[in-house]
DNA sequence: TTATGATTTGACTACTTGGTCAGGTTGCAC
DNA sequence: GTGCAACCTGACCAAGTAGTCAAATCATAA
C-alpha cells in the first residue's frame, strides 16, 4: 500500500528523504525566496549538482513539500466522526492539531510562509480539498449546534479559532518562549488553558 | 510633539514616507529576503540609487519600518486599564487588536514573517519592552482572576490567545477568505464571534 | 571480474541583486 | 539670476544563486 513507486533504490530513498527533511529546516525558516539551494544541500550533507540530481528544481523541492503537507495538516480533522459525542470531538480535533504544533513545528511554519505570501502554489489546495473539507465538518457542528448539543457558535470560526491557536504555539514559537521565559512549557500549559477555553466555549 | 526631526525637506518627508510604504507593501508580501529593492523602488515611484540616497541600505529600510512597529503594535495592551471594569477592559483590548488586523494587516504580516524567522532583528524588543508590558499586564488580569472579578485564567495565555485570534485574520486572510467565500465579512464576524468566546472564558 | 547503469562532483554559465559613483538636474535662499 | 546644496540617475561592479554538463566514481548483476 505505498505511494508513488518514485524512490526505487535504497540510496535514492535516503537522498530524497535527507533533500526532503533538510528543504523543510531550510524552507520553513527562511521561506521560499530566502532559501537556498547550497543551504539544503550543506544541511542534507550532498553536493548541489547532487541535489539537483535527485530533484529537477528548487521549485519542485518545495511542491513536494507542500503536496505531501495538505493531507497531513486536514487528518485530524478529517477524524472528526459526525457520530461522535459533539464536544468530545472538536475537543479531541483541538489536541489532535495542538499535538501537531509540537511535533511538526516545521511544517507548521512552512505552511504559514506559504499563506502569508498569498499561498501563491497552495490556492488551488485551499479552495479545493481545504475547503470542500471544511464546508463538509462545518456542517456537522452546525447540525450539533442546531441540536443544541453544543453552545450555537459560528462553525467556520470556530474552526478558525482552533487553527489560530494551535499554531500560534508552533509559528510564534519564539515569541511565546521569550515571554514565558525558560522555566515554563508552553505546549503543556496550552493543553490546559485551551481545554478550559473551549470547555467553556461549548457548553449548551 | 513630533519625534525625531530627521525629514527636514518637503520632498525628503515625501519620498521616505513613499519608501516606507512602498517597502511595507512589499516586505510583508513577500518577506525580508524575498523583498527587492528594485521591487520597492518601482511601487515607490522612485529609482533604486534615488531610494539608497534615502536610506543607506536595505536592511537600514527593514530596521526602520520593524523599529516604529513595535510600540503601534503594543498600543492597545498599553491601553488597557487596570483601574477599569476588568471584563470590559479584556474585551476592549481584543477588540482593539481586529480593529489593528482590519487596519493593518500589512503590519500584522510584517509582525509575524519577523517571527516566523526566529524574530532575528526583533528578539531584543521582544525580550524588553515586549516582555516587560505582557508582565506588567499579566499581573494585573492575575489579580483580577484573584479578585474574583474574572474567570481564573492563566493571563499569559490569554494575552496569547487574542494575539493568535486577531492576527489570524490579518495573516491568514486568503485562507479565511478562500473558506468563508467571496460573500462573507470575515472581520465582521470575527466581532461577534470574538465577543462570545471571550464573553464565556471570562465570566466568573 | 567486469560491464553497465546509477550516482557524484568540479567547473562553469547566465542571471539576479545589493550597493557604488561620477556626473547631471532641480529647488531655493539671496 | 545666480550659486550652492539637495536631489536624481545611467552605468557599473561584486557577490550570490539556480541550474548545466562532461567526466569521474561507485554499486552490483551476471
Amino acid at each position: 500500500m505505498n505511494e508513488t513507486p518514485r524512490p526505487q533504490t535504497r540510496i535514492q530513498r535516503r537522498n530524497t528523504e535527507a533533500i526532503l527533511q533538510a528543504a523543510l529546516d531550510v524552507f520553513s525558516a527562511q521561506g521560499f525566496r530566502g532559501a537556498t539551494l547550497d543551504q539544503i544541500a550543506e544541511v542534507a550533507g550532498l553536493s548541489k549538482p547532487n541535489l539537483l540530481y535527485y530533484f529537477p528544481s528548487k521549485e519542485a523541492i518545495h511542491l513536494e513539500l507542500l503536496g505531501g503537507l495538505m493531507d497531513v495538516w486536514l487528518a485530524p480533522l478529517r477524524a472528526m466522526d459526525p457520530a461522535g459525542e459533539p464536544r468530545a470531538e472538536i475537543m479531541a480535533y483541538m489536541r489532535r492539531k495542538l499535538e501537531m504544533s509540537r511535533e511538526m513545528p516545521r511544517e507548521s511554519r512552512l505552511f504559514a510562509n506559504e499563506i502569508l505570501q498569498g499561498a501563491p502554489r497552495m490556492m488551488a489546495g485551499i479552495e479545493g480539498d481545504l475547503k470542500t473539507l471544511v464546508d463538509d465538518k462545518a456542517a456537522v457542528i452546525q447540525a450539533w449546534a442546531d441540536a443544541g448539543r453544543i453552545a450555537p457558535v459560528d462553525p467556520y470560526h470556530l474552526i478558525f479559532s482552533i487553527w489560530a491557536l494551535t499554531q500560534h504555539y508552533a509559528d510564534f514559537d519564539v515569541q511565546v518562549r521569550a515571554v514565558l521565559g525558560p522555566d515554563r512549557d508552553p505546549f503543556a500549559e496550552a493543553g490546559s488553558f485551551l481545554d478550559m477555553l473551549f470547555e467553556r466555549l461549548l457548553a449548551p
